[in-house]
RNA sequence: GUCUCCUUCGUCUAGUGGUUAGGACAACGGGUUUUCAUCCCGUCAACGCGGGUUCGAUCCCCGCAGGAGAUGCCA
């Protein structure tokens, strides 16, 4: 049997990091086991649907390179993908259940229905869903419903009697008593459209899906959907319910969390193959020892078997570093290219650069690749180049172990001594060693001469290396800083 | 309330009826280094609890506790 699964979101809201590695694992299962991966779009909330959405969707996969076999864009023999487009099929379908008496039209209202669920929850009913109050509705009264113009749902009929059970390849039978499945759920909804349950199961069947993997947050459902496969006459696919994303505090992650979009995650500058290889470690490991994984790794190696059962906490932080591990390893020519977007909306760089400049950022991007977690981390690290504010703290130029009448020392000979060498072309191995010197001279650690040159040249104790931001900021701008930071600490 | 699932260092995880319970991130300490970062070395740190089964349980069984999810004309 060729492996056949599906990533099924909802447009809804932006992807998000438990929906994109939902789709990483069934997309690696499918390359690893020679199967196909189907994209369908499940925008059967016709409230909550917008296109931003679902064009978000698009971009995050693409981005992540994630390609889909068959799905919105590509088509494929079991079109549409996109539920929307379906809706005849689901019609078709729903009806055909009320024919066999496994499904009925229900005219209750919402408010009805809202008055009931109140009911329930203040006289602490044990029994809480639908009280089918249109499960047994005579033809006679049907109609009457019909003629004031109320447009049905339609509901499955859940037996009350039995219980139901559907196999996971990770959690083994699960098994519920028919009574404590959700009363006459809705299949088909007022306005035309299906609910999740329906449409799923008669896409799933239609197109073919072998193996369904999704979130742990459907396993209370799963009974209900074997019910609904029984209903129909179909076979009943593979499950395999992925341990879901939690925050920090064990609850599902959202938004308050920190960034879960993959948007968000985008724009801060976080690169795919680090998302990729942390989100797909988040529930699966291969060996517990072996941590980087490439996405064609992954299309290889990936198993079923190495799924996780628990809930997993999503760790930002070995995030962060699986981010600058991915960062370090780029070249500088791709660094340049990364970094470009962020510098250009400063106004740091403009799109069309000379060739000095573009060497310049070649340089920018060598001297900066080691200390970025992000990408976005190249503003902060670069814009003392482009963007002139002067420490006036005296303080921040003494470094620790000196005093302000050594720095001032510091700063006038050091720099008087920088700016000649490297004016006459001095190598930096033999500047820095003059530099050590006059910190002898001084009693000084080396720092107590560094400190005042870098805070004065780059306006931060912290900073790119001393000869790399003096090469960024070219030799004229870097002896008008000394000079203004020797008046500074004068002053 | 009811139902279902889950439980190894703070976090992600490996693992076995007898192991010094392994790795990674984080944290902390040290080294390299002009700062920061990188890099290197090291330290701290876990089998939820109670019963069984067994010569022996982290591992098998049963309870309990804790956590999570579901209980919508949302998915």
């Amino acid at each position: 049997m060729s492996v056949r699964v599906r990533y099924a979101p909802s447009p809804t809201g932006l992807q998000h990091i438990g929906g994109v590695r939902t789709a990483l694992f069934n997309y690696f299962f499918a390359k690893s086991s020679g199967g196909k991966f189907i994209l369908r779009v499940e925008d059967t909330d016709r409230e909550r649907y917008s296109d931003e959405s679902l064009q978000d969707l698009y971009d995050t996969l693409s981005w992540l390179g994630i390609k889909w076999d068959e799905g919105p864009v590509v088509g494929g023999p079991y079109g549409p993908y996109i539920q929307s487009e379906r809706s005849d099929i689901y019609r078709h379908y729903a009806e055909e259940l009320v024919k066999k008496g496994k499904a009925y039209y229900c005219y209750c209202s919402q408010e009805r229905l809202e008055k009931v669920r109140e009911e329930q929850i203040k006289n602490k009913s044990e029994y809480q869903g639908y009280d089918r109050h249109c499960a047994n509705l005579t033809e006679e009264e049907r109609l009457e419903y019909e003629k004031q113009g109320i447009k049905p749902v339609i509901r499955l009929r859940v037996p009350t009697e039995g219980k139901t059970t559907f196999h996971d390849v990770l959690m083994g039978d699960i098994t519920r008593r028919n009574r404590d499945i959700s009363p006459d759920p809705i299949l088909l909804k007022s306005d035309g459209f299906p609910t999740y349950h329906l449409a799923n199961v008669i896409d799933d069947h239609m197109m073919g899906i072998t193996h369904i993997m999704r979130a742990q947050e459907w396993i209370p459902s799963g009974p209900l959907h074997v019910l609904l496969y029984e209903a129909f006459g179909w076979e009943v696919p593979i499950y395999c319910h992925l341990p879901m994303v939690m925050g920090k505090d064990g609850q599902k992650l959202s938004k308050r969390h920190g960034s879960t979009s993959l948007r968000d995650f985008r724009e801060k500058g976080y690169l795919p193959e680090a998302i990729i290889n942390y989100v797909t470690l988040v529930g699966w490991s291969l060996d517990g020892s072996t941590e980087f994984f490439s996405k064609e790794d992954l299309e290889k190696c990936f198993r079923l078997e190495n799924i996780h059962k628990a809930p997993a906490v999503f760790d930002y932080k070995k995030l962060d570093w699986f981010n600058g591990y991915y960062i370090r390893e780029k070249s500088d020519e791709e660094i340049a290219a990364l970094i470009s977007p962020y510098l250009e909306k400063e106004g740091f760089i403009s799109p069309d650069m000379n060739g000095e400049e573009k060497e310049k950022l070649l340089r920018l991007a060598h001297a900066s690749k080691e200390r970025m977690k992000v990408l976005s981390d190249i503003v902060p690290l670069s814009s003392f180049i482009f963007r002139d504010q002067p420490v006036e703290d005296k303080a921040t130029y003494v470094a620790k172990g000196s005093d302000l009448e050594k720095t001032i020392t510091a700063l006038e000979k050091g720099g008087d001594l920088l700016i000649s060498s490297l004016k006459a072309g001095v190598v930096e191995k033999e500047i820095e060693d003059k530099l050590f010197s006059l910190s002898e001279e001084l009693g000084v650690k080396v720092n107590g001469v560094f400190q005042p040159l870098r805070v004065a040249i780059t306006n931060s104790t912290v900073s790119l290396p001393l000869f790399d931001s003096i090469s960024l900021l070219g030799l004229d701008e870097t002896e008008k800083r000394l000079k203004r930071g020797l008046s500074i600490i004068r002053s």
